[in-house]
RNA sequence: GGUGGGGUUCCCGAGUGGCCAAAGGGAGCAGACUGUAAAUCUGCCGUCUCCGGACUACGGGGGUUCGAAUCCCUCCCCCACCA
């Protein structure tokens, strides 16, 4: 705790979209004393992303800075089940489910957070334990209106749609953790800031001190463009499959952080790396003053994460597999076998584009007449173009497009 | 419950009897260029092929027709507005 209060703003405002409320926060720093700052986690399976990591690197800091994150995982309100549309009832989640996701949530969320400041805590501890009174007394201590006022609240009352009476529970739930948890701050996603502000009204009727907001944002995904120069593309999500899991090989890390489009990387340096904002700004106006190479600094990032997230060996052996690779459009240390059959003992051949079918390099046989055609295949280092080409018995080195490699042995 | 609008190739979306393997966009892939799997440009983008073609495809099933994604019947599923 020996560094100032000032020193520990600047880095704490980093990314940050809301603060609720700004004095209330330095005020709660200036005491010297440990925060408690609480984020909430969905207890279904958890399969992080680095979107979902904007928010962890939120916590670190705290931690960094000598404050306790509680971990909080909604075993309980996942039961009730985020009010988002109609997204069909959820399955019940058993015990046994909550205690083995919790664990894949340790083990991969302690690629961020420092164990030793972390408390992890379960909210069916304590609103497991709320009798119907109990419950009836906290809906008590919040209205209807203010509930509707919720985007997602209002939009569906407004059209209409069904909104049922359990779903304003989950808002007033999520409060009561933290008025048994007295947190001091309670970080999440944009998308909660209403949740997280129902905290602080529930919070001073139960005559605590409110709990200071601060939501990051919703990181975008790998295929974001500029355009007009304006950031624009989805969230990072599974479903839309422009992810980095944070379980991924180095390679795969390193190298999806290099698709990353130079616009996009900047804002991926604010939020993911763990660099001082200053020295981030320098490096974005050399690279602008062309003083600094744009593909050196998407290197430096792109192993700062696969770093963190793979260790540092492999972090490295990515980023020259990747320069030799694509730089000097060399071999990967590793490649693939796969074998092939002949025709048939009269016609001991196999045309290329069958070969190259069934070695798994291309979807079909069509598919791999086309890239033959268009060039993109290479056998032992020379380029064939012919589409009629065979190989005969023995075994090749294909190479089908710029990063698909195997070595094909036909027999 | 009533009324209206839909379900098209990976996604969005045009097509309302033959010129439709189906416009356009996105995604994806390849090539060129480069600074990288950025950006940009060009091309490809159902399957199989003896490269002549053949086959499969427009929610499911049935029918009309020489011929249907396009017309009819029926079933299933979505969405919007009204109560």
């Amino acid at each position: 705790m020996s560094t100032s209060i000032e020193e520990q703003w600047a880095e704490l405002m980093r990314g940050v979209v809301d603060l609720h409320v700004a004095d209330e926060l330095k005020k709660k720093l200036a005491r010297g004393k440990p925060l408690v700052v609480k984020a909430g986690f969905d207890p279904s399976a958890p399969d992080l992303h680095l979107g979902h990591t904007v928010v962890f690197r939120k916590m670190r800091q705290f931690q960094d800075f000598g404050h306790t994150v509680v971990f909080l995982i909604g075993d309980f309100t996942g039961m009730i089940g985020d009010p988002t549309g109609k997204s069909a009832t959820r399955k019940a989640l058993t015990r046994e489910d909550v205690a083995t996701n919790a664990e894949t949530y340790k083990r991969q969320v302690f690629k961020i957070l420092d164990p030793e400041r972390t408390v992890v805590r379960f909210n069916s501890e304590w609103l497991g334990a709320l009798t119907s009174i109990d419950v009836i007394s906290l809906a008590a201590k919040y209205n209807v209106a203010r509930m509707l006022e919720r985007d997602d609240f209002k939009n569906r009352y407004r059209t209409g749609q069904s909104i049922s009476v359990h779903e304003f529970l989950y808002p007033l739930m999520q409060a009561y953790d933290s008025v048994a948890l007295k947190a001091d701050v309670e970080l999440g996603g944009t998308d909660q800031l209403f949740n997280l502000l129902v905290g602080r009204t529930i919070m001073q009727a139960y005559g605590l001190e409110p709990q200071c907001v601060m939501t990051t944002p919703i990181l975008e995904g790998l295929d974001a463009k500029v355009e007009d120069g304006k950031l624009v593309g989805d969230k990072m999500s599974k479903s839309l499959g422009n992810t980095v899991g944070i379980t991924e090989p180095a390679k795969e890390i390193f190298g999806k952080v290099m698709s990353v489009s130079d616009d996009l990387m900047w804002r991926y340096y604010e939020l993911l790396s763990t660099r001082p904002l200053a020295e981030i700004a320098k490096l974005r106006a050399d690279v602008a003053a062309g003083a600094a190479h744009p593909k050196a600094a998407k290197v430096a990032l792109a192993v700062e994460i696969a770093e963190r997230y793979a260790g540092r060996a492999e972090a490295e052996a990515a980023a020259a597999e990747f320069e030799r690779i694509f730089a000097k459009g060399a071999l990967p240390d590793e490649v693939e076998g796969a074998e092939v059959s002949v025709e048939g003992a009269d016609r001991p051949v196999i045309p290329l584009a069958k070969a190259i079918a069934s070695a798994g390099l291309a979807a079909s046989i069509s598919e791999a007449r086309r890239l033959i055609a268009q060039g993109g295949v290479e056998v032992d280092g020379a380029r064939v173009t012919d589409v009629k080409h065979e190989l005969t018995v023995g075994e090749f080195l294909i190479r089908a497009g710029k990063r698909r490699f195997k070595r094909v042995r036909v027999r």
